[in-house]
DNA sequence: AGATGTTTATACTCTT
DNA sequence: AAGAGTATAAACATCT
């Protein structure tokens, strides 16, 4: 999320912390263990790769973006859990396969979006896949897309409002406001983050008409999200195929931590207790 | 020194 | 049940 809601598509290490941070106000506490995580992903994940700053970047540690090819590995926009792994492939010829290609590449391109935005002197438009929801043609979106998820000020339905988040793999604040969100203009991220969110200190441009055109420079699927322009209309991980050109029925497997009586969603829980998941 | 990056390990959830 | 995916911890190396 954060490297794609950058302009150029890369991101150092602190900026996707500062990201996280300024939006998720549960990872503004136990900072070391979800920093060590993000860095273990970082790392170990074939769909991160690393651009080293060039010399006129100074700055402490490289870039990080995202492969190229990795454009299938989220389903449907959600970024909950991502469908399969995704692995550097010999075969995968649409895009540079070593990381030290992707990386020049990558580079090449934010320099080229850098050029072009300088020339024009216009903003370029963000593509970022998750952060729009507005080159959308259908206003809804499912509530559990991420961008609904955390737009809700973490407030369940009956009332309870917890202003941590829980771990990555159970974060699904649970809503049923299912017509707020999402109208095409002006609204998605720029709009639930004005209305909603806490801090702001990214405004995140709501232009779409660059969605034809990768951060790549090419007019390929768009990155992580299942080779559609965006989640035209986000589904579940595991999307019923009958309910998504209509309003779609919640999960049929709502994730045990919705309910009540999960010690995690208590925003009381212990920063050093080790959580039963 | 502290931030960043890599690697290994373990435990858990989810999908097939 | 097995394998994939995820979260976290920890040790260690490298860089600024």
């Amino acid at each position: 999320m954060a490297i794609q809601s950058s302009q150029e598509k890369m991101l150092p290490l602190s900026e996707i912390y500062k990201f996280i941070m300024d939006r998720f106000p549960y990872y503004r506490e136990n900072t070391q263990r979800w920093q060590n995580s993000l860095r273990h992903n970082l790392s170990f994940n074939d769909c991160f790769i690393k651009i080293p700053r060039r010399p006129d970047q100074p700055g402490k540690g490289s870039f990080w973006a995202l492969h190229p090819s990795c454009g299938d590995m989220f389903e449907n926009g959600s970024f909950l859990r991502r469908r399969k792994r995704f692995k550097v492939m010999k075969s995968d010829h649409l895009a540079p396969t070593k990381p030290s290609d992707a990386a020049q590449y990558l580079q090449q391109q934010a320099k080229l979006r850098l050029s072009a935005l300088a020339a024009s002197g216009t903003h370029l438009p963000q593509m970022s896949t998750y952060n729009l929801g507005v080159s959308q043609t259908s206003s809804f979106k499912h509530p559990f897309a991420i961008e609904n998820i955390i737009a809700r000020e973490y407030k369940m339905p009956g009332g309870l409002a917890f202003s941590t988040m829980p771990p990555m793999s159970a974060a699904y604040p649970l809503h049923n406001q299912l017509t707020t969100v999402g109208s095409p203009i002006g609204t998605g991220w720029h709009h639930m983050y004005s209305s909603s969110m806490i801090d702001t200190t990214t405004p995140i441009s709501m232009a779409n008409s660059d969605y034809s055109v990768s951060a790549y420079g090419m007019p390929i699927k768009p990155l992580c999200h299942g080779g559609q322009t965006l989640p035209a209309i986000p589904v579940p991980i595991k999307p019923t195929p009958a309910a998504m050109p209509t309003l779609p029925a919640l999960p049929t497997h709502i994730p045990a931590i919705l309910s009540n009586s999960s010690p995690s969603l208590s925003p009381n829980i212990s920063p050093n207790s080790n959580q039963p998941k």
